[in-house]
DNA sequence: GCCAACGTTGGC
DNA sequence: GCCAACGTTGGC
């Protein structure tokens, strides 16, 4: 029973577009430098799970689209070239400190912003909407998994 | 650009 | 282990 997983991602860096145009629609998702969400990668995320695709920092945050698991994980390449932004000069080779996996795209869907998502009674339990919340991965239930998809029918 | 909330670092 | 200082996130 594949898990629900909502992941942010910056629009100017990878956009659902991007994930769209990529070869194979996948992606390896880089630069997660937050403990709690390797941990997610690592401990609980599987391929197969379901994603939901946020665009965060942008002018219209929001769910983009639909997306899904499609690599286990593994060290994060942009942590060992000191050229990348992402670079971590704490990690080595022999004890990686951070993990990718890789997402593909299942559908882009319609904007599913923010500012519904706040107004939808039957999405206010999700994480992502918990005040002060700033994790990149969260989890999603399968009623959230539910309550959104049927949102996006709308 | 502002700023509140949060995570990490490092001195002690 | 505590906690102040600092850096980052991310909506507005």
């Amino acid at each position: 029973m594949a898990r629900h997983w909502l992941m942010k991602s910056e629009p100017d860096e990878v956009s659902i577009d991007d994930l769209a145009a990529a070869p194979g629609r996948h992606l390896p998702w880089t630069g997660v430098r937050n403990y709690q969400a390797r941990n997610f990668m690592r401990d609980a995320m599987r391929p197969g799970d379901d994603v939901l695709f946020y665009h965060s920092s942008c002018a219209e945050p929001g769910i983009a689209g639909l997306a899904r698991v499609s690599g286990p994980a593994v060290p994060d390449e942009t942590q060992f070239d000191p050229a990348s932004p992402y670079h971590d000069p704490k990690s080595t080779r022999d004890q990686p400190r951070w993990l990718q996996v890789e997402v593909e795209l299942v559908r882009k869907t319609r904007l599913l912003s923010l500012r519904e998502m706040r107004q939808a009674p039957e999405l206010a339990t999700m994480r992502v909407l918990q005040p002060g919340n700033r994790l990149s991965i969260t989890e999603v239930d399968d009623a959230e998994w539910a309550a959104v998809l049927a949102r996006l029918e709308r």
